[in-house]
DNA sequence: CTGATATCAGCATAACTGACATCG
DNA sequence: CCGATGTCAGTTATGCTGATATCA
């Protein structure tokens, strides 16, 4: 049934490195597939988690708590106002910056989103019982904490 | 000194796949780095590790076992060819398949990228210690176990 | 002038797909 | 005829860079 795939070499298989890729593919697959299910992006997850909790912001300001480049907030921004999940709108005080705000059709977004993105990260940790799911978090936090770009 | 970015939401502190993201990116960049000091590519090692374990082999063989696609192996063994790493010549049994394997410069070359990946996995994995290193290569190896492409 | 902002154009890599001639 | 193999061409997504006009 399956495709009982040939052994792979030790060395590939010790090397964290490679596994770390190996999850993270399988991983960003089944995220992509959730959220494509329901016509959504990752980053559109992204901006609007980051709006509900800290409220509007600046694109720039998005960018940093996102880790989105600046370019490429750009388009996810017109996306999710052309869905009216955010409002895009000048900022008088800074002529220069655009106040991207949450919509409540935004927020019913995030909650659906939410539930996705849950169901999604249920289906990759499923080998791992509540104990491991814990490890695996903690580990990844400080391997990704206090890291810039 | 550092650049100080501000809060990232809780929603994606705690999303488990997102952190797997960023990891593997970190991750990749500085094992592609190393490799690319000296002229190498994680490919290759894939290839030359598989070659110098099970022996002798046919791309499609290579393919399985490295989970490299057959489409992006053609690249990879003229490349290393290219260099006496490996050498490709037809199989007289099966006129379809191509026998590829490790020369004695290959094998120099195995020890060489070891070492050099050997640093790499030990800059990335620097923030923990001995025995969440051994708890991450347990976790990620239920992760990817038993998961075709 | 310096520096930040939003925007646009584009690049490099990597995972992935489809088609095809050759051969078992 | 069916299926496997090596090869080629090409797509898509994404992380990332550079340049520019506007404005503090």
């Amino acid at each position: 049934m399956t495709a009982d795939n040939p052994a792979t070499a030790v060395r590939l298989l010790r090397l964290r490195t490679r596994l770390l890729s190996l999850a993270s593919i399988h991983s960003d697959r089944r995220v992509n597939e959730a959220l494509g299910e329901v016509g959504a992006r990752k980053w559109h997850y992204a901006v609007l988690a980051t709006l509900e909790e800290f409220g509007p912001a600046s694109q720039a300001d998005l960018s940093d708590r996102t880790r989105i480049y600046r370019s490429d907030l750009v388009n996810v921004i017109t996306e999710l106002a052309a869905q009216d999940l955010v409002e895009r709108s000048p900022n008088p005080a800074d002529r220069r910056q655009n106040v991207i705000s949450l919509t409540g059709k935004g927020t019913d977004r995030l909650l659906e989103l939410d539930k996705v993105l849950r169901g999604a990260e249920e289906d990759f940790l499923a080998p791992l019982d509540a104990g491991q799911r814990e490890q695996l978090g903690e580990l990844l936090a400080i391997l990704t904490r206090d890291r810039g770009h």
